[in-house]
RNA sequence: UCCUCCGUAGUCUAGUGGUCAUGAUAUUCGGCUUUCACCCGAACGACCGGGGUUCGAAUCCCCGCGGAGGAACCA
């Protein structure tokens, strides 16, 4: 290591015999796509070197109800297989692993600080700094707090006392010498003290802030490897001086670079939905659950419905682990080759050294067909198991399901080979758990079908005729029927193929018709033609509008 | 304005002085097919810019440019 000049203490990076790593969210009430991907590589690191992976609640700031807010961001971890060896609902020896509980802690480190030199009391009015950081930037150097309001001895607090001015309690920060951070990810990064500010960590109020609470915590949940978003990078030498003020040993420092919005390096927020909708791709994949939602009576405000949430994709069916693969490959890569990974795997490959340094932009398209490949792995019982939810709650089907249900669910879902890529897909096959003089039809492909195209509907007739003789209705009679009857008509395929398609199901498109028509059965769909034939036969041709 | 980080196809990426610059995904075209999807075949497409070092630079150095983060009594 060159030899760089400290003007503070020679810093300590700390030898852990076990890995803990840590994930510390606020409780907002949702968990962020990218926050996902933070704690995944906490996660993965801590599982890989056999260490703990620990979750600590960072609500120094909040005045919301915290178990209501919590909630949602435990299930989604639950969800997608992340487990935590410390925390909410399992605690463990360092317990309570809520900031808002450990308020002692972080009150007697302000005081050690007190005593020794390290932070003072301050009594400058919020505009009076606030001019000095405007002189500042006029000057355009750096701001630097006079501490012309700096009380380190009781006289000098009588004083500003008097002048009725209340206290914070500021960081003592070195203002020569720079301060070196080996991150993990970075390599070695250099600050000057000198740009550093004298950030209040307890307020007027009492209560103390982030950067205080925080490396008190990681200190004493022995936390050894601090791997977070990039955004913390710029605090670390605060967070270091403060660590080296209260004689804590430091953990090893890895800044990940954040998650950006699709098709731009701008960091993915939640209240910029309206934004990302001009993204193609993201429309599509918002496109794709609003049709799900909205099926399934989903309220979809953006609290409850939102892609850049993980309850996004678990309500319309996604597997956990396509999410969890795809987020692994959003700033890391094994070798630039391999893609799919098991969870095993994915502990034995990980590494911080191959983490990425520059920011990801988050692609729903790439997720989907990581999505679409979990899928196909998937067998008929689990896949069907999925499916079931999401028609109960459509309505389609009772809860629990009649007996004969699940036989019939799984010859559709085995007619429908890869078309389902979310499991809420299956909503696209209403038309089997619809009444039939209630079946929707497409209107379009309703009118070029069965009431624009001359001789169609004459072509139905017959067909309907033809199969109720059959005694035999399956796949392959069906087929076997109505390629017949394609040749002593002599008639092209699409010409019966397309009027029956939609008089049965309603749809344009669809999985294989003949094994459309042997799952409805042969009742239903006569029942079905001739309904559609009625409707037809009482619609007016009309040109076709393209 | 100051400080720090980052910059390879639309997107995610491989690459550490010599490669036809890797793979995936997306897109386009063709094939298969009753539609859609799958599948098969093909194509398109990138080293931020400028200088330097070197026989040779995506790779090392410098200067720009662009993007992001920080500069809170937010986290």
């Amino acid at each position: 290591m060159p030899d760089k000049i400290r003007a503070y203490a020679p810093i300590f990076y700390k030898v852990h015999l076990m890995v803990r790593t840590r994930f510390a969210p606020s409780p907002t009430g949702y968990l962020h796509i990218g926050g996902v991907r933070t704690a995944l590589f906490n996660w993965l690191f801590a599982r890989k070197h056999g260490g703990q992976f620990i979750l600590r609640i960072d609500d120094t700031d909040q005045s919301r109800n915290v178990d209501e807010a919590l909630q949602p961001i435990l299930d989604g971890f639950r969800w997608l297989g992340i487990d935590w060896d410390e925390g909410p609902e399992v605690d463990g020896p360092h317990a309570p692993y809520f900031q808002s509980q450990r308020t002692e802690k972080y009150q007697a480190a302000v005081k050690k600080m007190l005593t020794n030199g390290t932070a003072y009391k301050d009594y400058s009015r919020t505009e009076e700094i606030q001019a000095e950081r405007e002189t500042a930037q006029a000057e355009k150097r750096t701001f630097v707090y006079s501490r012309r309001w700096m009380a380190e001895t009781d006289e000098q607090a009588a004083v500003f006392e008097a002048e009725g001015r209340t206290a914070v309690v500021r960081l003592k920060m070195p203002r020569e010498g720079t301060c070196l951070i080996p991150d993990l990810i970075r390599g070695d990064v250099e600050f000057e003290w000198a740009h550093e500010q004298d950030m209040v960590i307890q307020k007027a109020d009492g209560t103390c802030l982030y950067h205080l609470a925080s490396v008190v915590d990681d200190a004493e949940l022995e936390i050894s490897h601090v791997i977070r978003a990039e955004e913390h990078l710029s605090n670390t030498p605060r967070q270091i001086f403060i660590s080296q003020s209260l004689g804590y040993e430091l953990p090893q420092y890895a800044h990940l670079p954040y998650v950006a919005e699709p098709g731009s390096k701008n960091k993915l927020s939640k209240r910029k939905i309206p934004k990302y909708l001009k993204n193609q791709d993201f429309k599509k994949l918002y496109d794709h659950g609003e049709r799900i939602a909205t099926r399934c009576d989903r309220e979809l405000s953006e609290d409850t419905f939102n892609p850049v949430i993980v309850d996004f994709y678990r309500d319309i069916g996604f597997l956990p682990h396509a999410i969890i693969n795809y987020l692994l490959l959003l700033g890391w890569s094994l070798d630039g080759e391999t893609e799919e990974f098991t969870t095993e795997e994915m502990i034995a490959a990980f590494s911080l050294e191959r983490v990425i340094k520059s920011p990801a932009s988050f692609d729903p398209t790439k997720l989907t067909a990581f999505q679409q490949r979990e899928m196909d792995k998937l067998d008929l019982k689990k896949k069907s198991a999925l499916c079931v939810p999401y028609l109960q709650q459509a309505g389609l089907l009772e809860t629990p399901p009649a007996c004969d249900t699940g036989p019939y669910l799984n010859d559709i879902i085995t007619a429908t080979e890869n078309r389902i890529t979310v499991a809420g897909d299956i909503l696209d096959y209403d038309d089997f758990f619809t009444v039939d003089a209630s079946l929707p039809y497409d209107a379009k492909a309703f009118a070029k079908r069965l009431v624009n195209t001359e001789g169609a509907q004459q072509l139905l007739i017959e067909f309907r005729d033809t199969i109720s003789e059959l005694d035999d209705f399956n796949v392959e009679s069906i087929e076997q029927t109505m390629r017949e009857f394609v040749e002593a008509k002599d008639i092209k395929f699409g010409e019966i193929i397309h009027p029956v398609r939609v008089s049965t199901t309603g749809k344009p498109v669809g999985f294989g018709l003949f094994e459309t028509l042997a799952i409805l059965g042969k009742d239903r769909c006569i029942n079905r033609m001739n309904l559609a034939l009625e409707s037809a036969q009482n619609e007016p041709p009309q040109a076709e509008s393209e």
